[in-house]
RNA sequence: GGAGAGGUUCCCGAGCGGUCAAAGGGAACAGACUGUAAAUCUGUCGGCGAAGCCUUCGGAGGUUCAAAUCCUCCUCUCUCCA
């Protein structure tokens, strides 16, 4: 692949380039020494879980790594004491050394799935700063000016509406910025969000006589409620764990003006692929096709084709037919009978038995295709029998 | 160190002795309409099988027949002055 079209696929999907003939250079250079440019993307081990949004830099961190560069995964062990304060309006709680090494391996399983493990280096921020003296600190500290930081959106509105804003929030950035001298970076991948902190990991390396990184911004990616960016507090974010159904599932949920956005940085669909679909939808075609493409495609990249496809004629038969998903979950009961309060509960399928009868009150239950709205009704548990809650809260009940 | 303002149910935010399980908004959930979209309309939104009861308003005590509301101490946050 030439230089240029090494280019246009790393600017694929990217929303800032900082200095951009910079990374120009280094792909050049890197070309002619043969030596792979190191690509940095910086971790906060504060959960396990790993969504969707988190992959759109590690996405590009993969298409480096097709490309013969490196990937550093920095463990951010010392700043997930801090808690990012970046793009949060308030301060996090800090997190014990064993929780964060227990997230930490499960966060790596989930990135695998889209790296490539022999050209990824996983890095513990502890190497470099375990060692480090208040001298060494107070010497980082001085790299920087309160002017600089509050010149930065996030601390200057926490400041300004009279947010608690801690002392070891402003760490961040220079834990984060030294962490590119440490395994001296060449670029360093993250959300805009982050841009702050990836240019404070320029002048550091600047301070210390190292050639200066380029920082690759990616767009945040939105969560499927359409509204904030995808996030786990707000339970509006596609997991990599998640099973196939729900990815598929999710995907369906999202708001129609997502639909290009997703396919744009979620999926692996070219820019003519995706100019595609957007034709078809401004000829007019049903959003929801070009929906159910997306979750198809993004079910692909996870859990393969036939996986995908599966999902989608479950999902058809499901939703659009009304039936009743073959694979959902099955209780067994002894009693011959059962108050169907109980059996709302016992099941999960409603948490409480206030739940359970708002529920019914709601007309919101069904038992084998009936509608149930009587809160004293004893079930008689015959054969077997199918409840449904909502749309999409099936049990099957099986006599033992 | 001094002065002031605060901490209310998932979030924001009213309440300032009983009529408070606590207004209003958001989120969420359910129903109608749909494409498990959006928008809209309607309803629900601490727990317990009902009457009734139990737990909740930063924490611990106290006053009172009665406390989210009053008092004491503690704790955390913000603002202003050193």
């Amino acid at each position: 692949m030439t230089i240029e079209e090494q280019v246009k696929l790393l600017k694929k999907g990217v929303e800032e380039i900082v200095p951009e003939g910079q990374l120009i250079a280094k792909l050049k250079k890197s070309a002619k020494t043969g030596k792979p440019l190191r690509i940095k993307y910086g971790i906060d081990p504060t959960g396990s879980q790993v969504h969707i949004g988190h992959l759109v830099p590690i996405r590009k961190m993969r298409q480096f790594q097709d490309l013969g560069h490196i990937g550093v995964i920095i463990i951010g062990d010392f700043t997930a004491q801090i808690g990012d304060p970046t793009g949060k309006n308030e301060t996090r709680p800090t997190l014990t050394k064993e929780q964060i090494m227990i997230n930490c391996e499960k966060y790596m399983d989930q990135l695998y799935t889209v790296l490539d493990k022999d050209k990824t280096e996983v890095r513990f921020q502890t190497e470099w700063f375990g060692s480090m003296t208040m001298a060494d600190v107070i010497k980082l500290m001085g790299k920087f000016t309160l002017a600089q930081f509050m010149a930065h959106d996030t601390f200057r509105k926490r400041y300004e509406s009279g947010l608690p804003l801690g002392m070891h929030e402003i760490m961040y950035p220079i834990l984060q910025g030294y962490d590119s001298v440490a395994i001296e970076s060449d670029i360093e991948l993250g959300a805009t969000e982050q841009k702050f902190n990836l240019l404070a990991g320029r002048d550091m390396q600047r301070y210390h006589n190292q050639e200066e990184q380029v920082a690759i911004m990616s767009p945040i990616l939105m969560g499927t409620d359409g509204v904030n960016k995808m996030g786990k507090s707000l339970n509006n974010y596609i997991a990599v764990f998640d099973t196939p159904k729900d990815k598929y599932g999710k995907v369906m949920s999202i708001p129609d003006n997502l639909i290009i956005n997703y396919f744009t940085y979620a999926t692996n669909l070219s820019d003519e692929e995706i100019s595609a679909v957007q034709m078809r939808l401004e000829a007019g075609e049903n959003p929801k096709n070009l929906k159910q493409l997306l979750a198809r495609e993004l079910v692909k990249i996870y859990h393969g084709q036939e996986i995908a496809q599966a999902e989608e004629d479950a999902f058809n038969s499901v939703f659009a037919k009304g039936n009743i998903p073959d694979d959902i979950e099955e209780f067994s009961f002894a009693e011959d009978k059962i108050w169907v309060i109980k059996l709302l509960t016992d099941t999960k399928l409603c948490q409480t038995n206030g739940e359970a009868k708002r529920m019914l009150k709601q007309n919101a239950v069904s038992i084998d295709g009936e509608k149930v709205t009587d809160p004293d009704l004893e079930i008689e548990l015959i054969s077997e029998i199918v409840v449904k809650v909502g749309k999409r809260r099936f049990a099957k009940i099986i006599k033992k």
